[in-house]
DNA sequence: CCGGATCCAAAATGATACTG
DNA sequence: CAGTATCATTTTGGATCCGG
């Protein structure tokens, strides 16, 4: 993708391309998690591993890599024994927790909700089948 | 994705914020993009594959499939020729869709400065391997 | 033609074993 | 403790075919 870059005055809803670009950033499955559990402040690989429970050990070493290139979280080594790494949030980590914040209320708020919109798809005759891989 | 998305296994208590089982519903490469692009009203099928350039059309079907079944938008049929199939948020989904604004302005706000972290951690000379699957 | 389903290859992910 | 290597499973994308 393109190195260019627009102006901070730029609205959403301007820029589909770049948007998506950076969707690519926290659209998966665990960087949203992550980001949430550092927000209180730094946390050892185990102390996310077992607060982001579900995930794998893989997925976390990866999650964290990509968060940590993108410029979200650091990365501190401490060559001790037993070995010392932990994680934080930068400033700019810091604003995209606040930008998810919303997201993460509107999940809460709204799960029943979604839960009686599945059981009431499900519920449905023709519902389509969905296209196998 | 449209597959795992509320699986049985999901059961009240496994999660105590169940933060994670909702994200589930958005944690996706397409979810967010495919609601930003409604959010100005209705749109067929073809016009979200072109807005949402990138998707194929079997993760167009899928996606839209999945939010159709949370509740998030409608899916209506006209039996003409040609076919018209149109998608439309549903109340819940247009506050879904004003919850994830400030990431989606976060994100256009925050590509360029991500580019540079990027930059600036591949010219790292010590930068570990990510694991391959 | 439009929306969608199926088959196959590639990528992502999870589980497990192993290492400093 | 904090990863890495490897393999099995799941998900995704592309091409293609189908129904109306």
């Amino acid at each position: 993708m393109g190195a260019t870059r627009g102006g901070p005055g730029e609205a959403a809803g301007e820029d589909p391309c770049r948007t998506r670009a950076v969707l690519g950033i926290v659209g998966d499955k665990w960087s949203l998690l992550v980001v949430r559990h550092l927000s209180e402040g730094p946390r050892r690989f185990t102390e996310l591993k077992r607060a982001v429970d579900g995930i794998s050990q893989r997925m976390l070493t990866v999650t964290l890599r990509g968060l940590e290139r993108d410029g979200i979280l650091t990365r501190t080594v401490r060559n001790v024994m037993p070995p010392h790494v932990s994680y934080e949030l930068t400033p700019m980590g810091r604003t995209l927790r606040e930008a998810t914040a919303p997201l993460l209320e509107w999940s809460i708020a709204h799960v029943g909700h979604i839960d009686d919109a599945r059981a009431a798809y499900d519920a449905r005759p023709d519902t389509p089948a969905t296209p196998g891989g």
